[in-house]
DNA sequence: CCGCGAATGTACCATTTGGTACAGAAAAGT
DNA sequence: ACTTTTCTGTACCAAATGGTACATTCGCGG
């Protein structure tokens, strides 16, 4: 009968697709067994803990993606600026450009109550953390980087928001250009 | 057995929070029957579309506060300055100063899809549009006021994103007082 | 080449889902 | 006082939900 195998690492990114498109109630076993391909007893295979795991081991693989893409080099590249600048490249990358939903952002505005709280918090603690870090370490004083690194992903966050909400991609590629001037790098390509 | 009568009108703030807490799909007819202290009876009698109906008279019954509260004067006050300070301090008891989460926004990012993505756009198309009125009549160049109104309604979305997220209310607040030096007028108090 | 464990599909479970039917009670008209 | 309309709770429905059980099959190490 198992003809295909298949790996739980490489499920992951279709579950995060099928949790951004329908949002964590709204994605129903039927549909992430038909969207990843797995019927319900490999799913429970390698999440025996059903959708919830399922949902959290998402959540832990975009945060892994993010604390070395974009996190890391923003707390230790020698080169601050190159770090910020490499972070706006790979966040409109990540997002294709507006065409792509946060998912953690979504999390965080209905699921989060008590269910994935602490880990939507922490993704979003250190950003913040990391990216002022990056900042003082450019040159601006303590209390400007926090207020600039807040400001700026709560940016990135909402253009997503309405980048999709209008169903204009545009928005997201004219905010993540604006927060390039403002941070003081180079935009996206 | 009709005991309590209700109107139509006072369930939908009642339903505007439940599906700002649950979202669209997780707002299942058991709770907001428990929520609304309406059986199911009353519940279609007062919305025979179901759920949808619902979600959308709620959609209604915001873009019309929005509408008279918040876009009315921004176009037609003959003090625009006043008209987007007013504006400010308005969004900020909205939301509660961040306690509250954006139910449009809620919709934008997951159910849009299809079922309600028109009344979405609009909401954000005249919210932008009605700001970057107010900021031209306030002596902006029509560029530059068009980008700051959608910078500022992405700041307020993020802001509500990032602030349920951290279960920081303040991120909320700060973001406001932001955008009114941004936008050249008095901060809410 | 064989056996064991990982992987998989199917059938099933109890519960909940959104929705309907309907019979009664309260208001409102008259 | 009466009818009629509006409102409400309860009981019910088929379908879908998340989850379990299990027999089967494949891949790999011995």
């Amino acid at each position: 009968m198992a003809r295909t195998v298949h790996e739980r690492s490489d499920v992951l990114p279709l579950l995060g697709e099928v949790f951004r498109e329908h949002g964590y109630e709204g994605a129903s076993l039927s549909v992430i067994s038909a969207r990843t391909g797995l019927g319900k007893g490999s799913l429970y295979h390698f999440f025996p803990g059903g959708k919830e795991e399922m949902a959290q081991a998402v959540l832990a693989h975009i945060d892994a993606w993010f604390e070395t893409e974009i996190y890391a080099p923003l707390r230790s590249d020698p080169d601050p600026d190159a770090a910020i600048a490499h972070m706006i490249r790979g966040v409109d990358a990540y997002f294709r450009s507006g065409n792509r939903v946060c998912l953690v952002g979504v999390f965080a505005l209905v699921e989060a109550r008590d269910r994935f709280a602490a880990t939507v918090k922490d993704y979003f603690v250190r950003w913040t953390a990391a990216l002022a870090d990056a900042l003082v370490r450019a040159g601006r004083a303590a209390d400007a980087a926090s207020a600039d690194a807040e400001e700026a992903v709560l940016a990135i966050q909402g253009a997503l928001v309405l980048a999709r909400a209008l169903d204009e991609p545009d928005v997201f590629r004219r905010a993540m250009a604006r927060l390039a001037v403002r941070l003081g790098v180079e935009g996206p390509p």
